[in-house]
Formats: C-alpha cells, structure tokens, sequence
DNA sequence: TCACTAGGTCCTGTCAAAAGG
DNA sequence: CCCTTTTGACAGGACCTAGTG
C-alpha cells in the first residue's frame, strides 16, 4: 500500500532547489518582493511533470487555514425526485466554477437525520444548500462562519438566497389560460412526497386562488388537495366539473396527468389543455410538446455560484443578496383554446 | 471570525496533563498497554467540555494518512439523464455508509474534459465508480493506489464490478414475449446520446439477435439504429412491419414510444406491447403500468457500498470481486397476448 | 508493570534571514 | 551596504512510537 507519495520536497531534491522555493514557484508568488531565475523555474515544472506532483490538499489547508472546498448540501432529498431542477442547478453550479481552478465543489448525498449537524467533517469555505437542510445544520454553519447561498429556500438575514419567483410564473399561466378563453382551470397540487412547507408549494397554490378570483373565476375542486391519483383527479375536475384547463404543479404531475388522460379517453389538448411548471431540459426529454413555464433553473445555478465566489473573494463584506428570478413561458402544443365541444358541454 | 481555535495542548494545559494522554482518552486507545487514572480522565473531559474543544479534522487525517472520505465519481454524466438507474444506486450507497458513522461520501460532479484527472485534489480512501471515468482518471487512481469498485462498468482486473446481467435479462424478455405468443419483436435501441460503449447497449441488443435466432424468429428492421424519433420508429416497425412487441433500451425510450404511439393511435397492449429495462422506482413514479425488467439499480448500490467497506476495513487484501446481478421481469400492463386484429393482419 | 510524556511524523505555506554578486 | 535569489526553521493540529521514573 502507502507506496512513498511524491511530496514537496520530493520535486524540490528533485529540481535541486528548496522546498520554499518550490511552493513559492507553484503558487504563483512571484511578482511582489519575489523572483526566481528563469531557469530555476523551469526545472521545478519539469520536476513536478515528472514526478506526476500533486499538492496534498489537506496539508495545504492546515497550512492555509482555507481549504477551496465548496459543500452543495441536501443532495440526498434534493435530487431523490426524478429529475427534478436540482440536476440542473447543480451542473450549471460546477460549469461556473469550472472556469475557477483550484476551487473543489462536492456534493453531499447524507440521508438527513433531524436534530443532527450534517456538515461534512472537512472545514468548508461555503455552503449552497439545495432547498433547505435542518435547523441543526444551518446552525452550525452560521457558527462556523461559512457564507451561505440558499437555493429555492428562504434564510434571508443569515444567508443570500436565490430563488424563482412563483408568484408571476402562476400570474403567467393563468394570463395564458384566460386569454385563450378558459374559464374553468383546475390545479394539480404537489404531491405529499414533496418537501414539506417549500414555498414553492405555497406560492403557486396561493397565486392560483389569487388570480382566479382577480378575473372572477371559480377555483375548481380538487386544488387544495396533495395529487395523489391522476385518474382520479381528472375524472372529478375535467369530467365533472368540466375543467378545461390544468395547470400541474410539476413536471412529473403532468406526466403522470397525460398518462391518465389516455387511459380515460381524454384528449390534449382537445377535451383540455395541459401546462406546468419544470425546466426546459426535463420536457425536452420526457415530453416535447408540452407548454410549460420555466423556473430558470439555469439561472439560478449559475447566479448561486456567482453570489459564492463573490463572497470567497472578498470574505470580510458578507453582503446578503436575495435574488428572485422571473419565469418564462413556453408555448407548446398541450394548451389551445378550449374546444367547442367542451364550450358546449359547460353550458 | 474567532482567532484562536481551541487545540489540543490547550486542553492539555487547562487538564494539567501533556497532549498525548488527551489524545489517548480522546480516542479511547486505553487497553492495550495504555491506562488513565480516573481523576486525571475526569479532568482531560472536564476540560474538553469546558472549552468546547472539537478536534480539527484535517490534521487529523492528515496524520492518520485517511480520510474517510469515498468520492463517487462520473455523477456529471450518469446523472445527466433524467431518472436513470444511478440516482437510485447513489440512494442505497448512502444508506449503507450512514450505518458507518464518520464515513463521508461525496459525489463528483465535475464535467469530465478527456484526458485530464478528475479526481479531486485531496486524497480519498476510496472511490466508486459510476459506469465509467476517464483512462486518466483511473490510471491516476491506480497509481495512488485507491480502491474502486466500478458500477454498471467494466474493470475487473483493477477494482470491483457490480452490473446487472443484461443478457439473463433480454433473455427474460424474450422469453416473457414468445410465451405471450408474439413472432415479430421489435428492438429499440438507446439513443445516441448515450453513453458510448456502454456495455449494457451491446448486450442488450446481441442477446435480442442471438435470442429470436434460437427460436427461429427474424428481427424486425430497425434494430440496430439508435432510437431518435419514436414516431418514426413506430411507424416502421409496428405499421409497416407489423411487430407486436417492441423492446425499449431504457425507460425513457418506453416513455417516449408510448407518447407516439397516442398521437399515431395506437393502443398498448392492443395494438402492440410494450416492455423497457430499468428500476422500480422510475416506473412507479413515471409510468405505473409498463412492464419491464427491474436492472435491481438498489442491490447494485448497497452491495457497491459494502465491498467499499471491505476494502476499508482490511485495507491490505484487496481481493477484487465480479458481481452481475441477475435481473427480474415485472409484468405489469403493457404486455398482452397479440391481439386477433394483429394476428389476422400479419397473415 | 503502571501512568504518563517528549518529540518525531504527516505536508505545505510563510517569513526572517542569509548567500551570492 | 544594496539588490536579487534562495533557504532554513517553524507553524498548523493531531497521532504514535519509544522511552522515563
């Protein structure tokens, strides 16, 4: 096993210098008070290319008291959902700071127990939690002094937070919906697996009563409801109650909601339109033609990585951002104006 | 943030013992050969908890010369496909390590550039493998000596392999389908996008030639294409040719076919069958009725993780294993007998 | 043998100081 | 004595072997 690691003063014996010289050269320390002779330089870069020289990163954090490394927390409930936003956040997340060398971003998969610090045992120089974590680990980063970006979560005073903004995303379908002339729009709930108490959960169901009621509409059965049966579920509102429009709260609800539909005969967007809220790799992939509104989950990964290395460069001013990202919809083909048909029926 | 962390002699000073003996009741290396009056133990704990005192973790290790840390590597691109098997072999790898306290199991999700490592800068005691890395990535592994156990992948002479029996498993299918009484089976290969060379994607397809060859059957044209657009597919195999059942690559291809197949009208089982590979929890979540073969995506985690912690345990005997796992048919709704509209069409 | 300790080890970063011209 | 280039010693925190009274 512990075959000798090549060390500092391995390239150093190596290059015939000292070990100073070697980190001062690896570190790019030149420039302020310190030179080194071209030649000097070069053959330390030829002693690390031939001893394959990897500096051991936990000695430099001793050493450093910092250690480059980036936790992306609750990964394990985070990414448990079928491809949920979080993947993509998460890749645009590391594309960011690809583009940094030297800093490390790992992505904690625990399974959370409640009342327990999940921090890793390494010091980290940030933290981006997906969603949320508990209370016991939130803490501990605060006592820590880590900075923190909260992604689709809400830790305003003690962290930044980037989140999209579901109230006008909802604003935005029911727009779409009315202006294509429907009258009765039903709304599938998250289901019960869901995070419990995210505000995303909140929003959207709450907007939806909001803006119905601000164009005089009637809510439709069922919206109060976690979805738990899709057949079900349609039978009581498209059926019933003659919904002409559904709006999901999640890419997999509408699947799911599309799959039922053909089981019960029911045609979209024919006998009624379709529309949810996802991010555009997920319907690309699983269902191209449904119209959906984009929660830029991108964007969010993309802004939390900037807002970290913001903090990471300058770490004294720990400035708080709070940053709501707007949404987008995208028209596809699952949502039409209603069908005389079903203008009929209602009547 | 705090200056002075609190250390070891810290402790040491304030228990009025040297640092060696904290470090010994600390962790619990008393009987063999080592003995602590009581008082003087009483002391060392008093003091720890008087000062808050929590070892540093990275000079910790990097005296032990382990970390603890496993890295599961290749998440950029295992977890990039919507609801693949990984997610839910990643679930069950964690589950068995949370049984392991201090154990810390981070996920790679660098995006993997050919020919430069991907390992993480700081040493790792072990890392598991999804499907597969780059030769780089794995030569350097090797070379540092870091036990592996490579998942869906193949690598035996270098680490431990767990994957799933494709061939047992088409097999199954085949077998499930003649016995249904269909004749014309078609395949729908993964698409492109896929992970080239994959081994299941060989397997899969060379068991579905050799398979229909020992019961006399022809394959249905179309096999050997990488699956693109499903409707296309559809109306070449099914209309055209006239096949009764279609064997999809994974999940996500069996989705998509049977979105085509509404819009082309075509009813499953009626029209045809429909069978994919790929694990419980995708089809439960996302299409409840598919029959298909269950890849055991959960087996294949927990036994990873616990030849991991053989490795970890007798670090010196690294006996390299090969586990296929054999797969299992679920029969769910989407297969049926050919209907008589079928068999009378194909004569 | 008991009860404990000194000092080297892991590896890198830094700074005061020295060498060479 | 100055300037450029390089170095040695130590910090950082915990572990462990050898050793003391």
């Amino acid at each position: 096993m512990s075959k000798t690691v090549v060390n500092l003063s391995d390239v150093a014996s190596h290059a015939g210098v000292s070990k100073s010289t070697v980190s001062r050269v690896l570190n790019n320390k030149l420039g302020n008070g310190f030179t080194v002779r071209n030649d000097v330089k070069k053959r330390i870069l030829e002693a690390v290319e031939h001893l394959n020289y990897k500096p051991n990163l936990l000695a430099k954090s001793l050493a450093k008291q910092r250690t480059k490394m980036i936790s992306v927390l609750g990964g394990s409930h985070a990414l448990r959902d079928l491809g949920n936003i979080y993947q993509c956040v998460i890749n645009n997340i590391t594309k960011v700071f690809n583009t940094q060398p030297g800093i490390d971003i790992i992505v904690d998969m625990s399974h959370h127990k409640p009342g327990v610090s999940h921090l890793p045992a390494w010091k980290i120089d940030g933290a981006i939690i997906l969603a949320q974590v508990n209370d016991r680990t939130f803490e501990e980063l605060n006592k820590r002094g880590v900075p923190c970006v909260v992604i689709n979560g809400s830790m305003p005073d003690k962290s930044s937070c980037v989140k999209p903004n579901d109230v006008q995303g909802m604003k935005l379908v029911v727009e779409h919906l009315t202006e294509l002339g429907h009258q009765r729009i039903a709304y599938a709930n998250a289901p019960s697996t869901r995070l419990d108490g995210h505000q995303s959960v909140a929003d959207r169901h709450s907007t939806y009563l909001t803006e119905l009621d601000s164009k005089g509409l009637e809510p439709i059965d069922g919206h109060d409801f976690s979805l738990e049966c899709s057949e079900k579920f349609l039978r009581k509102t498209v059926v019933d109650q003659k919904a002409t429009a559904v709006i999901a709260y999640g890419h997999m609800n509408a699947l799911n909601l599309m799959q039922a539909a053909h089981r019960l005969e029911l045609a979209i967007p024919n006998d009624f339109s379709l529309i949810c809220f996802c991010d555009e790799y997920a319907t690309d992939v699983m269902s191209p033609n449904l119209t959906f509104v984009d929660l830029q989950s991108k964007k969010m990964g993309e802004i939390s990585a900037e807002i970290m290395l913001a903090y990471l460069n300058n770490r004294d001013s720990l400035q708080h951002k709070n940053i709501v990202i707007d949404e987008k919809l995208v028209v596809r083909k699952t949502t039409a104006k209603p069908s005389k048909l079903q203008r009929f029926l209602k009547n």
